[in-house]
DNA sequence: CTGAATGCAAAGACTTTGCATCAGC
DNA sequence: GCTGATGCAAAGTCTTTGCATTCAG
């Protein structure tokens, strides 16, 4: 864990940025949000950035079917969701559910899980409702 | 569900290449597949057929991230798979497992999953043993 | 000072779209 | 014959790469 880290200062605005992000966001909304404060940062550079901090597990990326991968700053705490596919809307589901079924698997087929973030797709309460 | 429905040669050659695969195919791989049989299959054929598939519900995509998304059958049995991150190697997860979560999920926050193919990563037992 | 990070521009990979042609009903 | 599907080529989107320059230690 203690491998040289160089945090440069695109470095240290993305994995900010994730940070004070409360949901996870692609490269080009990473990129978008810094622009601002960095102006001559980079594309590239984002994506170049996001690339070493998953090295070194500081970030997670997920594939959420929205046409490009989403990142997000790796907690200690895993966290899932829940997503609405009518109205989109997200909802946070407690670990603890989660766990259970992790250590299940675990126990059954010896496999180690690494997911920290599960995203469910179906439908909220208040669209059931309306349907 | 009785929608008219036109199965034209090029989408039935894809539904019958994903109903005779074992596992999900990216577009390109379903492609590369058919193109003996069908020569002048195009490959935005191809996406546009697995876009026709898709609104029916005949086929399903996920994005395991692996930078294309995979399309499968979608079965009446929902299924699941565990994901190596060290070999890459897929393995199959039983339903029964994942239900009893799902169940839960609906019980505790009145949310009613559709997910039908959930993908967890981490590290398979032969891997574990070589880290 | 030195190797690594960055900006810029160009190349890549995958997917979508426009349009003329062709097939199915 | 009409409507929609397909082939082809071109455009689009997102991501990666090469190279000269700049920066951090």
């Amino acid at each position: 864990m203690n491998k040289k880290f160089k945090l440069t200062s695109a470095r240290k605005a993305v994995l900010e940025f994730l940070e004070d992000s409360s949901f996870h966001q692609t490269a080009a909304e990473i990129h978008q949000g810094l622009v601002e404060r960095l102006p001559s940062l980079n594309l590239s550079t984002v994506y170049r950035s996001l690339d070493y901090l998953i090295a070194r597990q500081l970030v997670s990326v997920a594939d959420i079917g929205r046409g490009s991968p989403v990142y997000e700053i790796v907690s200690d705490q895993p966290h899932h969701h829940l997503v609405c596919l009518n109205c989109d809307h997200v909802y946070d589901l407690d670990h603890a559910t989660v766990e259970y079924l992790f250590n299940q698997i675990e126990a059954d087929q010896s496999f180690e899980i690494r997911t920290n973030h599960l995203v469910l797709y179906g439908i909220c309460e208040s669209c059931q409702s309306e349907e």
